[in-house]
DNA sequence: ATTATCTATAGATCTATAGATAATGC
DNA sequence: ATTATCTATAGATCTATAGATAATGC
């Protein structure tokens, strides 16, 4: 009996020092800053001595950038998994979204205001920008495509609605912790209104999103 | 001639040392960070060494707070002359997000990243953050309003959706020098549709907008 | 032997203060 | 006399490295 279920379960979840560092320097990171966030800070915070973070990483740097690597991935896997669905934009573009903001509001929640740090600007974070780039360069194809197709009216070029776009949905933060229904379906729809998509083609796209990619969408 | 210039403008526009430095200061924050932005280099930016910094200011602190300070501060004029237009929640909603989105990407456009500071939930600012509430209730209270009388449909319950109009109307900066019609007018019409309010509404909002504000509004 | 921690510390910042010096306006 | 700057520096960080020590698994 506990060995067929410590066959089922991968492990019994116990976390490995590195993964705590990355735990806790990311929580710290997204409330105070990286460089106001000192090495001491995060070695106390996980219980080991400042010195004893450097066995696991070349430097504070390298913290974040593993951060910002492993909580970029996963979005970068599910984009390829809706081009591939071949659904239509709105429908791409929902299961995007709500994808990403689940993920800003669930497992890697802590993570998602780091996306916002002014220190990602910087040439150590080029890495990271290019997975932006991608990211980026995936909403702006499917706004084209909805806009060509007339499923989208937006009041801006294709360029500045993308930007909206991503700014609104990187920022769904903001309503992180707030009751009521899911927040990602309602960051979803928001971004389908922007792009003033009528409430009829938004309200199909939501079910069909859910269709699609129902298992990843759900928290 | 020169005399009769002179007397019009109220002066050639040269700034005071205190002024420079926080042009500096505010591009700097901006751009690094707080934490990351040392005062010596506020210093060099502005052509001075960095103990004479301490003569204009008490100290780092300060220079980030006058900041703040000084560009909320039309925000919330603006804030009184909306209210005491008496005009439509959509309006006044327009209004107010064309108004804090021009400041953004106008004179103060280097002020507004500073918003999203993670510093800023330090005690230091709460005073800061207090306006901000204020800022926050305005809009709260709008939005309630035109989603009593109907106006507004929106998806989600007033608090969620007053967060995310504030997140949408915070990251407009996001398409700050994108070429195009005014930035402004995009993320204001942009705000009601967040809020499902009907095209019709949102075009004569825009319009009674301009025609009460019109000289605030434009840049 | 390998893995993970520790102590101790070098060296480079960074903020703020003290006190001198220059420039400006009465 | 007031206003604005400077030089010099104290004192408090902060990052990263060197080398010792403990714990773990063969």
């Amino acid at each position: 009996m506990i060995a067929s279920e410590s066959e089922r379960r991968p492990a019994p979840r116990t976390f490995t020092p590195r993964e705590e560092i990355l735990e806790v320097a990311g929580r710290l990171f997204a409330e105070g800053g990286f460089a106001a966030t000192s090495t001491r800070a995060i070695a106390l915070a996980v219980g080991i001595k400042q010195a004893s973070l450097y066995y696991h990483f070349r430097g504070k740097d390298e913290i974040l950038a593993s951060l910002l690597r492993e909580s970029i991935e996963p979005s970068l896997e599910f984009l390829e998994r809706t081009r591939a669905s071949c659904a239509s934009a709105p429908v791409q573009l929902y299961a995007l979204t709500h994808f990403d903001t689940a993920a800003g509001l669930g497992r890697f929640a802590d993570a998602r205001p780091l996306y916002q740090l002014p220190e990602l600007r910087t040439p150590r974070f080029v890495e990271f920008r290019a997975h932006r780039q991608r990211h980026r360069e995936a909403y702006r194809a499917l706004i084209a495509a909805g806009a060509q197709g007339g499923v989208f009216q937006p009041s801006g070029s294709v360029e500045v609605m993308t930007d909206l776009v991503l700014a609104f949905a990187a920022n769904a933060i903001a309503i992180q912790g707030r009751r009521g229904p899911d927040p990602a379906a309602i960051v979803a729809r928001g971004c389908l209104r922007l792009l003033c998509c009528p409430t009829r083609v938004i309200e199909r796209a939501a079910a069909e999103a859910l269709r699609l990619f129902g298992t990843a969408l759900a928290r």
